[in-house]
DNA sequence: CTATAAAATTTTATCGATAAAAGTCAACAA
DNA sequence: TTGTTGACTTTTATCGATAAAATTTTATAG
């Protein structure tokens, strides 16, 4: 990870995607190469690179001969990615919830730890540690309910789609207040059923959980989830 | 689509995609810039994009600073990819059935009815039409099928698939014979099963043709569906 | 003969410059 | 005024060269 070992080209995609997820560079915002080389003083072939990588991840939509562009956002979309995220990711839970060993459940204690502990000294306020650490321990918590589950690509595909969701959650935060008890609580929540191997509840759970994202930024759109046979209660609390 | 009006890079992305699917460039083949530069008379430049683009699209595998090379192949990935396969393309075909108008099942009479034209015109023997204008048809029908989802993502994500899983058809053809009236009578099958709007069946159909693919290069591979309370034949007929 | 180190080679990553295409604007004709 | 043509500007796509990194080979010491 040290700066020499890495191409400009990861670089790029980093800085790039991180801009894009945090509203720097605002959707349907045209990207020109000639800016972005002033700006992160690189030349155009690391941000050529880049810039493709990010279309196929979403994040940036190339336009042929007529260069990139920040992807556009709408309700319609995130109720997309809600819909496939819960397709792919509940699958993908119950093939976790079959086939996870111990390992796998120390993985998931390990990073709710993190989680909680990270939440807990952000909440006293003396630490450096600040919300993108959090941010980073929740994708590493939701990764670690999905080690276990055999297949390679719902693993991969869950990463892109949760990573075009954070777009989402972030411009949201611009918004809305957090409550940090109620987001460690809700996770709690989750790994508890989890770790139980309650499969009807994780499932529900985490359709819930991941509803919140969507219902968080458009408060009056449908839930997607249809997974189980349970009902669950629907009352917004915080994003996914 | 006149050659002057496409970049250098699509081309190259078409040329590569065509020459791995065909097993031109093999499975773990390294790809030296400075040999494909000669080979398809290019420039570096493009020829990085489009090996960039097919590494987020599964075909080539990119090591950073260590160049890219053709995905391997295996029948766990195979398995991996008609799993994720039947999960989407299952979901999209029920909603597609729940939404599709008249206009859809237009379009999908006229993709089966220029499919067995075209497998009538090859079995006649004279014509210039071939595998590949074969294989195009078989996609264009396949996409027909789910033209009425209303999940943009769902359709990305089966595309890619499909074009993951067409390698492996491909690699197949070359032991196996094919019996192109069966193959035009499966797909009639799912055609009528799915104008029908019979879900349970059509799902069924569709989950068996995917599984083809995985069985007719594995045989012995366990079949991955686990659509429909329904019991289906499971013997072999061809690839999906 | 093996293991390490240095040199040589191969290969990738990046840059700066140029050519080609698209987009813009103004002049002119209807 | 409105529409069309053509020059002008902006922007992308591509190339060839170079720098940086990794790999392989060779040489040398133990």
């Amino acid at each position: 990870m040290s700066d020499t070992a890495r191409t400009l080209t990861e670089i790029a995609v980093e800085r790039l995607s991180a801009d894009i997820v945090n509203g720097v560079l605002v959707p349907e915002q045209k990207l020109l190469i000639a800016e972005l080389k002033e700006r992160y003083d690189m030349g155009a072939s690391p941000l050529r690179e880049a810039l493709s990588q990010l279309s196929s991840q979403g994040f940036v939509v190339a336009d042929s001969r007529r260069g990139f562009r920040v992807a556009a956002i709408s309700r319609e979309d995130l109720e997309d990615i809600t819909r496939l995220r819960q397709l792919v990711e509940l699958a993908a839970l119950r093939d976790a919830l079959a086939a996870g060993d111990h390992e796998w459940e120390l993985g998931i204690r390990a990073a709710f730890a993190r989680l909680e502990g990270l939440a807990a000294v952000i909440k006293a306020g003396r630490s450096s540690a600040g919300a993108h650490d959090l941010e980073q321990a929740h994708r590493n918590l939701h990764e670690a309910f999905l080690a276990a589950c055999s297949s390679q690509r719902m693993r991969m595909v869950r990463s892109i789609l949760y990573d075009q969701a954070q777009r989402y959650r972030q411009l949201m935060l611009q918004k809305t207040s957090q409550d940090l008890d109620e987001f460690v609580d809700i996770h709690r929540q989750l790994v508890e059923a989890i770790l139980s191997r309650n499969q009807a509840q994780a499932c529900d759970s985490l359709a819930e959980h991941l509803d919140l994202t969507l219902l968080s930024v458009y408060p009056d759109a449908p839930a997607q989830a249809e997974t189980s046979k349970t009902s669950r209660s629907t009352r917004v609390r915080r994003q996914a």
